[in-house]
DNA sequence: GCGACAG
DNA sequence: ATCTTGTCGC
């Protein structure tokens, strides 16, 4: 993957329309429908009681920040046990970030830390290796349907969902603008469903706004990342959430934090 | 030109 | 993303 040695402040235009084509390349190896290790069942007559079969781990990742500092980080990756959601795994990885934040490019910025993780539980014990992967950040809910998740799916050939705590625009129609998000989804979401299909002008389906809890108003924004349907990937996040942020992630994030804490203070 | 924009 | 305690409400 291309990114530079020393901290870019600010990638060019040219740089980005690399990264681009480097994502559309990619993406030719995304799958988007269910190609899972472990078996979906089907309990429902309308297909909304779902029960997972020879699912046992489900891995979360996040990167956290260093204050009053652009460039140092900690990535993490924690493995929970399924379905009792308990943490029997934590790695850290304090990582130099080379580049900033920038909409549409995120993976760039943080996916290499997250496959180093993901390499070193794979050699040292393949048995608790995740069977699903919850990433902080979207899959398919991207400008090129390849975000994060998707990209760290791909290149780490395991399942994944994406996971966003904030809406991403997409240039697709009114009904993929924050504002359209922010009313009409949202009071659909309070009245009644559980979830809202992210669709555009173009028909293109990106994803999914996610009421987690009964209790909460503030929906999560799920979209495939890699070897998985959305409709598979919205009832494996609900079975995950104790809180409106699922379990894998809170905890990635939690911990992730936590480290920091421990080592720059 | 300005606005919009996961973490 | 991150700085942060209490507090209002079901």
């Amino acid at each position: 993957m291309s990114v530079p040695t020393v901290y870019d402040d600010n990638p060019s235009p040219a740089q980005r329309d690399i990264w681009a084509r480097e994502q559309s390349e990619l993406k030719s190896r995304l799958i988007e429908v269910d190609d899972l290790d472990f078996k979906k069942i089907i309990l429902d007559d309308k297909g909304e009681k779902v029960e997972f079969e020879g699912l046992h781990y489900i891995g979360g990742v996040d990167v956290s920040f260093v204050e009053n500092n652009e460039q140092d980080a900690v990535a993490s990756l924690v493995i929970l046990k399924y379905p009792s959601l308990e943490v029997i795994y934590e790695d850290f990885k304090m990582v130099k970030l080379k580049l900033p934040y920038i909409a549409g490019f995120l993976a760039f910025r943080e996916v290499q830390p997250l496959l180093e993780l993901l390499n070193t539980i794979r050699q040292a014990n393949p048995m608790i290796f995740p069977h699903i992967i919850l990433v902080d950040g979207n899959g398919t809910l991207h400008p090129r349907r390849f975000g994060l998740a998707s990209h760290l799916g791909v290149l780490a050939n395991v399942p994944t969902i994406g996971v966003g705590k904030n809406f991403l625009h997409i240039d697709d129609g009114e009904r993929m603008t924050m504002s359209y998000v922010k009313s009409v989804v949202k009071e659909a979401l309070r009245k009644g469903g559980n979830s809202h299909i992210l669709q555009g002008d173009s028909g293109m389906v990106w994803g999914a706004a996610v009421r987690s809890l009964e209790s909460t108003t503030n929906p999560i924004y799920i979209s495939v990342g890699h070897r998985i349907s959305l409709e598979t990937a919205i009832s494996m996040v609900l079975k995950c959430c104790r809180y409106r942020i699922p379990e894998p992630i809170r905890q990635a994030d939690v911990r992730s934090r936590e480290f920091i804490r421990n080592h720059f203070s």
